[in-house]
Formats: structure tokens, C-alpha cells, sequence
DNA sequence: TTGACATGGTTAGCCAGCTAACTACAATGT
DNA sequence: ACATTGTAGTTAGCTGGCTAACCATGTCAA
């Protein structure tokens, strides 16, 4: 994700519109200013689990095994599920286990397959981590009512509609 | 960044707020819709500058460079603004130095400067991409009106002040 | 004047993304 | 029965984040 620190001032983005004729000014600035936040809060979040010596892609693999009744799922349904690359999963992976907050079973039927469990360690450590995670969420949020929230979600969900279209066509 | 590629269910909400009390569920549920749909248009841009064969990091190092007048500046000027760490910036200039899109000139009065400078090449870049950027930005940023851009920022600048006030403190 | 500190940039080594290629195994069609 | 194809996971090698340590150079004060 990009580091925004400097978002263009306006007479930067005057400078380059004369350049650029293409430029649409509020639809940049809306953009910018989009990346900007979300970096800020994924920043907080970065800042949050670093109190629990984790980081986000570890921390997200821990969520998604705790959402299995069983606590137990495949690196492969994982890697989909994180958006990542089963090759990355398989990283994400090396340290959980090393960690012990997760652990390797290897399948029975099938022998390629290898199912990934949650352990006692693992979700002590979620147990550890959500309290502060939810504590800091609602902090973030704070600043928006009820009435903002579905407001704003309503927007982002315009944007997300539109980008589905865009990729789809 | 976060790559969300699976909200959770109202069904997972419930059951994690089961466990964490302090689960506010429309701050969560807020604050991943902006992750999320931060991410697709992150995902969104990264698409654009592969085209012209440029990542987030050195294209934005580009436009940093393109912002000043002489199309140069020192590295760790361009490490603050685009956020990212003096070793970090030594690496991306590494890369753009290799392609021919900018150049180091060695500082004559304090030889421990480095200016870094924007080639013809680099320009060129840009020249090529820029066009390119703006009109998918036009598009993703179609879905909303100029009212609701207005409305949409505001809502930002809210979240992004209770931001700076809580890592202020 | 020179010793201590400050500054600009690079290097080294870690983590986590990616793609491409590889291994092992399973399934399937002739 | 066996060759082909497909699938699950890992490995290798790239990029680009980070911190910490390390020159080299400037600066400043005793």
C-alpha cells in the first residue's frame, strides 16, 4: 500500500493538470485522500498487533482459523481466503509454526493435503490480541455516528460496485 | 496492506462478539469496508503502472521528483515524503537508477549529498503513465457525484482527525 | 584544534508479497 | 494397466517494506 505522507498541494495538482489535461482534480483528490486514511489505520493496526508480536498476515490466518468450527483448515482454502498466494500462505505459515500458534497435520486419504490447526498457544494469543484490536476499532470509529457509518459504507460500496464492473468488462 | 478477500459473515460477527465483548460490530464492519475497498483500488493501480512496467514505489518516487521545479531532490527528502525509510528510498532509487529513469548527481559542497535527478527517460515515464492514471482514476471515481465526493472526504478527514488526536496523545 | 556529536546515505539481514517451477500424489481415460 | 492430466504444497528467486549498524563527512564547543 502506498505511503502517502505528502499528498499533493493545489498548486501541484494545478501543475500537473496543465501537463495532463485528462486529469479529473476532485476524482484524484478523492482518491488520494482514501489511500490516505486507510494506510493511517492499517498503520494503527500494524501498531496494535506489533504489542502482541504479531503482524497483519499472520494475525489474519489466526482469524480465519478461528472462524472454523474446528479450527482447522487448508493452506490452499486459507491462501484464498487471505487473498494471498498459496506460496506466500506457505511462508505465513513457517512462522506461525515456528511460533507454535499454529501446527502442520499431514492428511491420511490424501497425502498431498495438509490441514492446518489453531493451537492452545495460538488462540491464547488471539484471546490476548482481540480485546485490544476491538478496543482500538471502536476508538478509530468514534468519530462517526451510526448514521455516518451506513452513510459512509454506503459510498465505499458504490466505489466497490463500480470497480467490480470495471475488471469484470 | 491487508488483503481482505472475505469479510465476515454477520454469523462469524456474532460469534467473535460472543467471545470479545468489546466488539463495537459497525465499527468493525466500517472499518473493513475501508480496508477493503482501499485494497481493491490499491490492486487497481498497481494494474495501471504494470503496464508501464512501474510499481507503486517508483512511480511515486517519479511524481515526487516531477513535483519540483528542477526535477530534483535529495534522497532523503523523497524517503519523508513518500514515507518510507532512508534504506527503503536507497533501494527504489537503485531501481530507478537501473532503468535509466533517474540519475544520482554527487553534491560538490557537502560530498556527503547525493541530488537525485529525473531523467529525459524518467519524464518520459511519465508521460507515458500519467494520462493513463488520471483516466482510471476518472473512471473509479465515477460512481460519485461531486456532492458525494464533498460529503465522502468530510467523512475521511473526520476518521483521519481522531487518528492523529489518538496517536497524539 | 581536536574530540564529540550530528547528519546523509548505504549496507546487511529480516519479513512478506509475487511468479514460475518443482515434487508428490490422485484421478481419469483409453 | 498405465500414461496423461490435475491438484496440494513447497522451493527459489525477485521486489520492496523495515530496523540496526555502519561509513564518511560536517559542525560545534571546550
Amino acid at each position: 500500500m502506498l505511503q502517502l505522507r505528502d499528498l499533493p498541494t493545489p498548486a501541484i495538482l494545478h501543475k500537473f493538470a496543465q501537463r495532463y489535461p485528462d486529469a479529473d482534480i476532485t476524482a484524484v483528490v478523492t482518491f488520494l485522500h482514501l489511500l490516505r486514511t486507510a494506510t493511517d489505520l492499517s498503520d494503527a493496526l500494524d501498531a496494535c498487533l506489533q504489542q502482541h508480536a504479531l503482524l497483519q498476515g499472520r494475525w489474519w490466518v489466526l482469524i480465519l482459523l478461528m472462524r472454523e468450527v474446528d479450527g482447522t483448515a487448508a493452506p490452499s482454502a486459507l491462501a484464498d481466503k487471505a487473498g494471498v498466494s498459496r506460496a506466500t500462505m506457505t511462508g505465513l505459515l513457517d512462522g506461525l509454526e515456528r511460533d507454535g500458534l499454529v501446527e502442520r497435520v499431514l492428511g491420511n486419504h490424501d497425502r498431498r493435503r495438509v490441514a492446518i490447526h489453531l493451537t492452545a498457544a495460538g488462540q491464547a494469543r488471539l484471546d490476548e490480541v482481540m480485546p485490544d484490536y476491538y478496543q482500538r476499532v471502536r476508538r478509530l470509529m468514534a468519530p462517526l455516528g451510526e448514521t455516518d457509518r451506513k452513510q459512509f459504507i454506503q459510498l465505499l460500496d458504490r466505489i466497490q460496485a463500480g470497480i467490480s464492473e470495471l475488471s469484470g468488462s
